[in-house]
RNA sequence: GGCGACAUAGCCAAGUGGUAAGGCAGAGGCCUGCAAAGCCUUUAUUCCCCGGUUCAAAUCCGGGUGUCGCCUCCA
């Protein structure tokens, strides 16, 4: 494997793998647009949100310092819509898929952003943002609407990579008549009567989609970060637009590195809203385990497609229980370990992997190839435990790393043991020791009923040759 | 119509010039009272097709076929 010792990601603005060197020695600034609350993520929303988050875990691993911005879009027609349906305030019922968002978020072990800025809470930055292109000839206002000067801007298209002519040529855009050019877009929108609105120098009105980001991103990381992230969806016009804007009044480039993480696909086809074949996280987490759905996601490059069905799933569920195995065989190993000469041979299999591993993640973040160097240490450490004599430090230190691997890509390893944990550990601890003497006394007919039982409860016993270890099934 | 991406085993999936990772499923073996887990072996002479460049191509170039995406809200 080609050795990539430095980190290299691949920029949509220049179509190519570049080096990775942040504007500022030492820290990471990054901006994820987060999603429309009107309604629960689904699996397509929660990619972006799960491969940014292990991006991010991934430059701190490097050391970095990273400062992460994720917005939410809480002012928008299909929120406002939505609410009229409801006859609820749009405010609110944003508020609520909000909190939702972060339930849901939580269970797949994302971090929170250093900031969640909300379009409603930075009606002024925009406003001031607004005025400043009017000011500088690039923004106009007709009748209470102001849009953006397309060709105004000489770099537009260079992120999508296309033309204005090509845009022209294609336009399945519904002219507003009221546009000057029909590829200018929305900066504010003047207000129906008793929509949601806010005063503005042209009247009541409320942002147009794309100007949140670029005032959101200007405010908390300035106009000029390293990384913009999002869907693919979302390079056209959303983030061509974020430059248009940014750049005409910063004149500098807004972000270094453009990220876009590729689409969830249901029968090779476009998990989206609109088409209505999108599965709601939750509905998806009632039947899997949320670090199987995480799991999932990254078992392939970001970049690319992931068909998703629950045969799909299932296969990461195995998967992962595999690593989970090798995890609890080093638990388990832990307790008997002592000192040994042959703990050499984990400690080389332990650093060989991690070096894969980062290696791995190097090239543009390729998880998919990362998760293997993690299955090349679980088999080594598999190995490893069937040893007649076990060494503690080889054994702790394979823990560690792959604690810290795992962590780089969101996965928990280790279990949360409360009160209720401790006591569940003494049970069983009772019930294998019962269930050993009868072994031994060959009433296998007592062991069986006992494991037996035990697994209609959803705990799994192994008979191994250093002893009986448990597990609850997930 | 314009722009772009992808096509690797039964399935999923890495690999962008040096002789096909990894996972799941399958087969055989070891271990075990049995089971589970685990370990070992095995499963693509070949990477959609046809040309070309090269000592060397899954990887580069040209053409073709197929699938998908963006061009309209979308992650």
């Amino acid at each position: 494997m080609k050795r990539v010792s430095e980190l290299h990601v691949y920029n949509t603005l220049t179509k190519s793998k570049e080096k990775f060197e942040p504007l500022r020695e030492g820290q990471v600034r990054m901006y994820v647009c987060g999603p429309t609350t009107y309604n629960y993520i689904h699996l397509g929303n929660a990619r972006p949100i799960v491969v940014f988050d292990t991006v991010r875990r991934y430059l701190q691993y490097l050391g970095y310092q990273v400062t992460y911005v994720q917005n939410f879009t809480d002012v928008d027609d299909k929120i406002i819509n939505k609410a009229q349906e409801e006859k609820s305030e749009p405010l609110a019922l944003a508020a609520k898929y909000i909190d939702e968002y972060f339930k849901d978020a939580d269970k797949l072990n994302v971090k929170r952003a250093d900031v969640h800025p909300k379009v409603s809470e930075h009606i002024n930055e925009i406003i001031n943002f607004v005025k400043k292109l009017i000011e500088k000839g690039k923004a106009y206002e007709i009748d209470g609407d102001v849009y953006f000067s397309v060709r105004k801007f000489d770099d537009y298209g260079k992120l999508s990579g296309r033309s204005v002519d090509d845009l022209l040529a294609g336009a399945r855009i519904e002219v507003d008549a009221r546009k000057k050019d029909p590829l200018d877009f929305a900066l504010w929108k003047k207000a129906k009567d008793g929509e949601l609105s806010w005063s503005s120098p042209w009247g009541q009105g409320r942002p147009g989609w794309h100007i949140e980001c670029s005032a959101m991103s200007c405010k908390y990381l300035g106009d000029e970060f390293d990384i913009h992230g999002g869907g693919s969806d979302l390079i056209f016009p959303h983030h061509e637009n974020e430059i248009a804007q940014t750049e005409s009044l910063g004149e500098k480039p807004m972000a270094k590195y453009w990220l876009h993480n590729g689409f969830i696909t249901v029968n090779q086809e476009k998990m989206s809203k609109s088409l209505g074949n999108f599965f709601l996280l939750r509905d998806i987490l009632a039947k899997f385990d949320p670090m199987v759905v995480r799991f999932f996601l990254l078992s392939t490059h970001y970049r690319s497609p992931i068909d998703f069905d629950d045969e799909r799933l299932q296969v990461a569920q195995r998967g992962l229980e595999r690593l989970r195995n090798a995890y609890a065989q080093l638990e388990y190993g832990l307790k008997n370990a002592g000192s040994s000469e042959n703990g050499a041979k984990l400690i080389a299999a332990t650093k060989n992997a991690q070096e894969q591993f980062v290696q791995a993640m190097n090239d543009d973040f390729n998880t998919a190839l990362a998760i293997a160097a993690l299955f090349d240490l679980a088999r080594d450490i598999n190995t490893y435990s069937s040893e007649k004599e076990l060494d503690k430090d080889a054994l702790a230190g394979a823990k560690k790393v792959f604690e810290d691997l795992m962590g780089v890509i969101g996965i928990n390893l280790a279990v949360e043991q409360g009160e209720k944990g401790q006591i569940l550990e003494g049970l069983m601890e009772l019930i294998i020791e019962i269930r050993q003497t009868a072994r031994k006394n060959k009433d296998f007919t007592t062991a069986d009923l006992i494991r037996d039982k035990l697994k209609e409860l959803g705990v799994i016993l192994e008979d191994a040759p250093q002893g009986t270890k448990w597990k609850i099934n997930s």
